[in-house]
RNA sequence: GCUUUUAUCUGUCAAGUAC
């Protein structure tokens, strides 16, 4: 049983569903038992395709298969739900859940907390957390992460710091996500020697910064105007292999806009990105669209637009709204009726 | 006891701040 779950989560993670079902179809055929796991694999195939009506039937399908279902079952459904904006449809499936005698563990109360925090609806989430509690679940270090997460978006350091405190009260340890948050957190209230020193504290708990420990560092250095610094931390990525990414660059540039470089620094900047194999996307067109229609540099805007749509980047409605008002204030109609074309021929509608 | 299934972190816009 153990062999086929197995099987059936690697072909889940590749995507091949039709294969996953293969693998149970020929379980029962050859008569080997299906537990608990081996549909919650099934289910979290379906999911990560997006296809939730499968995951739902391969749900509804245990009961004839006598498997029980438990909390993992619901969690995922609900989690599809959540990240879908199908905030009734989370209701209606707690409510199965309820009927179905499956008690909520601290992983549907995360995703439950999470739901509420996209959605911006910072007061359910305090309440939901609440709930946890008085349920006599306990926080785990995701649901503690998750929290550092919603108090930095709040710009609320004294509750980050509350509840990176709290966890280490109740002995829940500390992982690399969390560090990331608390960098984060200081990242967003300006405060780089924070940042700095959540760094170091990261490295006394002996975890390994990752790439997203070292774009946020950037960030931070970036938000205070300090392209140095930024570029300090781009070197010790070097030093220490960890690849850029697009998102590396993205900050770079977003900080490179904000002193005002000149189409020669931001051209350098992408021949860089070139090199280290990176295509420009839909951010990184948006970036330079709204800083150089702002400054009103639209000749420059124009041939780096032409340029990262030749080298891949798909521009949104907004990168290609942009340019078309800046080329009309400035009296260019036709330039900007020919970009009306062009936003046409990549399927957009112009608004 | 161990193995297989579900939740959390970084860039634009947003948000925030000011009028």
């Amino acid at each position: 049983t153990v062999t086929y779950n197995s099987l059936i989560t690697n072909y889940g993670k590749v995507g091949q569903v039709d294969e996953a079902i293969q693998c149970l179809e020929e379980m029962k055929a050859k008569g080997v038992r299906r537990d608990t796991v081996t549909y919650n694999a099934l289910i979290s195939a379906f999911l990560r395709i997006g296809d939730i009506d499968g995951a739902v039937t391969a749900l509804e399908n245990m009961t004839s298969d006598h498997v029980r279902r438990d909390a993992t079952t619901y969690n995922a459904i609900l989690d599809a739900f959540a990240k879908s904006g199908g905030f009734d449809d989370v209701w209606r499936w707690l409510g199965r859940m309820k009927e179905d005698r499956i008690r909520r563990d601290v992983v549907t109360y995360t995703v439950l907390i999470d739901a509420l925090f996209k959605a911006g609806d910072y007061d359910n989430v305090v309440r939901m957390y609440e709930e946890m509690r008085d349920d006599g679940i306990v926080p785990s270090t995701v649901t503690y992460n998750l929290l550092i997460t919603v108090f930095a978006r709040r710009r609320e350091m004294p509750r980050v710091l509350a509840a990176f405190q709290e966890m280490r009260d109740e002995c829940v340890s500390p992982d690399l996500v969390t560090f990331n948050s608390l960098i984060d957190a200081y990242c967003k209230s300006n405060d780089v020697a924070g940042a700095i020193q959540a760094f170091s504290d990261m490295r006394q708990a002996r975890l390994r910064p990752s790439i997203i420990t070292f774009n946020t560092l950037i960030d931070a250095h970036v938000r205070q105007n300090d392209m140095e610094g930024a570029l300090l931390v781009v070197e010790e990525m070097k030093r220490t292999r960890v690849r850029l990414d697009e998102i590396t660059f993205n900050t770079l540039l977003k900080g490179l806009l904000r002193e005002g470089g000149t189409e020669s620094d931001i051209l350098e900047l992408f021949q860089e990105m070139a090199r280290s194999g990176i295509r420009p996307g839909t951010v990184t067109v948006n970036l330079v669209s709204d800083a150089l229609s702002a400054q009103g540099r639209v000749s420059e805007l124009m041939a780096l637009f032409d340029g990262m749509k030749a080298a891949g980047a798909k521009p949104d409605v907004k990168a290609y709204a942009n340019l078309v008002q800046s080329l009309a204030r400035v009296g260019d109609l036709q330039a900007a009726e020919s970009y009306v074309e062009a936003m046409r021929r990549d399927g957009l509608e112009p608004t």
